[in-house]
DNA sequence: TGCCAAGACCTGACATTAAG
DNA sequence: CTTAATGTCAGGTCTTGGCA
């Protein structure tokens, strides 16, 4: 039987994994990776980057990072994928800041923890997993609650970086970021790249490259993946929505062609999937 | 940074089938 | 009967190599 959180849409969390990630990265989703023990290598853009004991890194996903699975591979970390909607259940307790904070503002960061903080960290990662394990709803909020923990405990230790950040960040990723706003605004419509031109003011031909040098995904892959990560959040919300409805919810105007492609990429109908996320209540 | 052209791929319409 | 999955096809859009 399959664990209920395998097809949980709104985080993956990998509590002290000694494997490389295997999964397609998503640049949908922000990252969080802490290493426990040993060192590893990744590729991020042109650059290589070594990861060791006590090393926290944060990214807002635009720039992927890759694991070089070199036979050299010697490390223990923890790896936690989420969905930026995850922390919008904590707006309502904010004034100012949003606890994404981190992730919006230093893009890419890599924070060496001290001993007391690692301890901090640990424990909260463990925390995590925890709640993230459990079947029983309940602990849900608590996994919540743990997570909220994290972002805060990220926070406390970003905020000298965010002031010494540069406030405006690389003319690409600027542009990167506003086609991305772009498809957030618009993903349940029809979405075409002239609209995005007028919009950006740049060719449709050098916005696709662009998008593809920056994410390693195409626009449209991108907005595929949008639509499909909203389909199943509705099913999993929605628990009396049928295929039909959602369909037309995510931006498809034709039932057949959603379920080819939602198919394809979760790999399971959708009406398969939305009976596995009621069976789950 | 932008354009053209060609091929790849996507999309939507329609038909058919299956399950409840 | 309704809802959904799957197959086929035509037309349209996106992607990308090559070039300026």
């Amino acid at each position: 039987m399959s664990h209920p959180r395998q097809h949980f849409p709104f985080a993956t969390y990998e509590y002290k994994r000694s494997d490389p990630c295997v999964t397609p990265h998503d640049c949908t989703q922000y990252h969080f990776y802490y290493i426990h023990s040993g060192q590893c290598d990744y590729d991020q853009g042109e650059h290589s980057v070594r990861w060791g004991r006590g090393d926290m890194i944060i990214t807002n996903g635009i720039t992927p990072y890759n694991p070089k699975e070199e036979p050299g591979w010697d490390c223990v970390q923890t790896r936690f994928s989420f969905d930026p909607q995850l922390a919008s259940v904590f707006d309502p307790y904010f004034c100012t800041d949003s606890p994404l904070k981190p992730f919006i503002e230093l893009r890419n960061h890599r924070i060496r923890l001290s001993e007391e903080q690692i301890a901090d960290c640990e424990n909260i990662l463990q925390r995590i997993n925890h709640f993230y394990e459990e079947e029983e709803k309940a602990f849900y909020n608590r996994f919540l609650m743990a997570f909220y923990d994290l972002l805060m405990f990220i926070s406390n230790l970003s905020r000298e970086a965010m002031e010494n950040s540069p406030r405006i960040s690389a003319e690409k990723e600027r542009n990167v970021q506003k086609m991305i706003a772009f498809i957030e605004n618009y993903y349940m419509e029809d979405v075409t790249l002239e609209q995005m031109e007028a919009e950006l003011h740049m060719s449709k031909y050098y916005l696709t490259r662009m998008f593809r040098e920056m994410t390693g995904m195409t626009i449209f892959d991108y907005l595929r993946h949008r639509r499909i990560k909203q389909a199943k959040l509705l099913f999993y919300y929605r628990k009396d929505s049928t295929v039909t409805d959602v369909c037309y919810q995510v931006g498809y105007n034709n039932l057949a062609h959603f379920s080819r492609v939602f198919k394809k990429q979760v790999g399971m109908s959708p009406d398969q999937y939305r009976r596995e996320q009621s069976a789950l209540s």
